[in-house]
DNA sequence: TTCTTTTCACGTAAATTTCACAATGCCCGG
DNA sequence: CCGGGCATTGTGAAATTTACGTGAAAAGAA
């Protein structure tokens, strides 16, 4: 099951105008965003301005030779590139696959073909752009929420578990979403009426009594001493709030 | 002038004798490890075992259909695919990619275009494996999924055979399917409509009865104790989760 | 038939709601 | 500076509701 029917920044760089208003037409019509360019040196432009994930390349064009564009892009971008070209000769194939080109059609090409070698090609483009930016550098792509270090208090949003004391904590549903919403706050606090719409819906703005109750159990379970709270922490008369994250010294607001 | 000529583990998948030998030889010539199979059933044992980076397939086959294979490869693999097949129908085209391949060449085909087209894809495959090595941990698609111990849960997604406490066991459609789920998210709780939309499709959302039925199932053919399970967990009000598998132990880093 | 999926009802365990009361902090008059 | 009054928060434990595990049986498919 191929779900990658996204809409696209495409750019659409072909010499003849009759097969450039076929492509922008078909390609508008499925709801991607599509500039066209005439030449080359426009090409560079427009790719440096329009940022597209997918170029549609004409070997043929009046200034700036297509292998040349495709090696001068390739400089700076891995936007997908997939040549259409009239020219059938292996030769011809060969250079502009190694200049970085993903793939290589001949005209006359079945329009259904190409939108089908546009998935396959957006697909691992996809999975490359999606692999960047989680990337390896800094990892705090990973939706974790810490706090006293490693006996502290650990959030891992993605798996839904929580540690605290260096053991794994079990929480219910509700505590689960009480937490969740004051940790992905952390240094702000909400108040009574901010969380209990958040987590038991909008009709239940006046039952503060729910919170105590919560906020205790989250107290008892994660807390190492309990009579003393260091994560859950009342402002008095205003609501709750848990202390911002180890190594975010910083305050915003 | 890329030259990004590394050396890969190809496997062939090729029903024609001949094609099979000129392709062995003529890749191996070129420093690639390849192994060769003559059936989609061998292919997928072969794509287990020899964790080929590049498949070269055939559609025609005589035991189990190309397209198949490769939607049953799909299911746990990310190697890069190209089919080579003498039918040059838009249909079939569009069917092999949108299944997964990654490029589509019609015989007789040009050897250089070939591996043309083999550096091309690589291109995107090694950035992809490259970002993966560094990136944060998580998703590693894995041919196997394993969990305490030889006499534990075994399930091998590219055979879809599963073993518990060292003997085989049978599984029905969509009994497998929910396991499969379960355990290719090993370690992330699924929620009750996670489950029920991927297993039985959009439109189950609120049937957890199936749920807990097939659960039961489960748990009655792979827990040896089903009154304690071991495998299956349920997180109360949430949904079930299988625990990581060995040897993954959970770096909280 | 036989195997698989869907559906139902009930006992038990767990989670949520509700209540009553104790402790704490804040304001303001002494 | 002190302490009563008041509002807010913490504590404990019931009552209520919900979710899960269980067995079994009907319905559907091969």
């Amino acid at each position: 099951m191929t779900t990658t029917d996204r809409k696209l920044r495409i750019l659409c760089v072909e010499d003849d105008p009759q097969m450039r208003s076929f492509l922008l037409a078909q390609l508008r019509a499925r709801g991607h965003q599509v500039q066209t360019v005439r030449d080359g040196a426009q090409a560079i432009d427009q790719a440096a301005i329009f940022e597209p994930e997918l170029v549609l390349l004409d070997l043929a064009l009046p200034t700036l030779d297509g292998l040349a564009f495709l090696r001068r892009l390739r400089e700076w971008s891995r936007a997908t590139v997939i040549v259409l070209s009239a020219r059938d000769e292996e030769s011809v194939k060969i250079r502009a696959l190694d200049s970085g080109a993903d793939d290589y059609l001949t005209k006359p090409f079945s329009l259904n073909e190409l939108l089908a070698r546009v998935r396959a090609a957006m697909r691992r483009a996809d999975e490359a752009a999606r692999l960047r930016s989680g990337g390896p550098g800094g990892d705090q792509s990973r939706a974790v929420y810490r706090c006293g270090g490693p006996d502290g208090l650990i959030v891992d949003f993605a798996h839904r578990h929580i540690r605290s004391g260096g053991k794994e904590v079990h929480l219910t549903p509700t505590e689960y979403e009480l937490l969740s919403e004051l940790t992905r706050n952390a240094g702000k606090v909400l108040t009574h009426r901010e969380l209990l719409q958040r987590v038991w819906g909008p009709d239940y703005s006046g039952e503060n009594t729910y919170l105590r109750t919560f906020i205790r159990h989250l107290r008892r379970k994660l807390e190492p001493d309990p009579t003393q709270p260091r994560f859950l922490l009342n402002e008095l008369g205003v609501g709750y709030y848990v202390p911002l994250p180890d190594s975010e010294t910083e305050s915003q607001s």
